[in-house]
DNA sequence: ATTTATACCTTGACCACTTAGGTATGAAGT
DNA sequence: ACTTCATACCTAAGTGGTCAAGGTATAAAT
């Protein structure tokens, strides 16, 4: 259940940022995001793996089987330079997305309403 | 052209909240949603005018047709009860989801990454 | 009489996400 | 040995919001 309240469009810069520190798998990009915001994020597991896929399908990551510390076979995900640059453009998109959102939020009566 | 770099999803909160001082017609609610971001937010028609009839069959709007002052036939979209419960609501839901990417986005390395 | 801006609408396609399954394996408990 | 549990991966069908690209109508201006 849950109903995860991300808005479409915002996994790929989590899962990005999640990478931007050395490679994950993908079960562990999930548990982190969802660690890191403090259960505000939840990522479903149909969400998540279509999406790895996505990203890696253009050119963002790049993926190695291995093994985790608990001896678990698990595919890590690395950011390639295509998915750094990415990562900036989709930052920088959810910075300027989020100001224009809290212009409008702000938004005082006083403006033109014609 | 444009390519609306909104997040879906989050239209339904930019109209409720145009609506929030009084009605407005769905051509100007684009107008306003467009200046007040100074034109990071460009609502697409095609977008614009399903969401205000969905928002309208959720009882969130109602709608009554008028004329402009420029003596144009329009329909004027006024918020609810429930519409003004529903802008709190998504309003919430906006600033949570926005707090959480951030923590993502400014999550350090110090972080576990299991 | 034509053009322009306003104002509304719909249809088709896309695609991210949800729901709801499924498989496999290592570790731990009984 | 057997079962259970958490980990870790995956997919298929359906939903639904948005985009692209059309279209109509009308008031005002040229």
């Amino acid at each position: 259940m849950a109903g995860s309240n991300l808005y479409t469009g915002t996994l790929d810069l989590l899962i990005l940022k999640a990478l931007e520190w050395g490679p994950l798998h993908g079960y562990a990009i999930g548990r982190w995001i969802r660690e890191i915001s403090e259960g505000a994020l939840q990522i479903e597991e149909g969400a998540l793996y279509p999406a790895l896929h996505r990203l890696e399908r253009s050119g963002w990551l790049d993926s190695d089987w291995g093994r985790t510390e608990r001896n678990r076979q698990a595919k890590f995900y690395g950011l390639t330079k295509k998915g750094t640059t990415q990562l900036e453009k989709e930052t920088m998109r959810w910075a300027e997305h989020a100001q224009a959102v809290d212009a409008v939020l702000s938004a005082k009566l006083s403006t033109e309403r014609s």
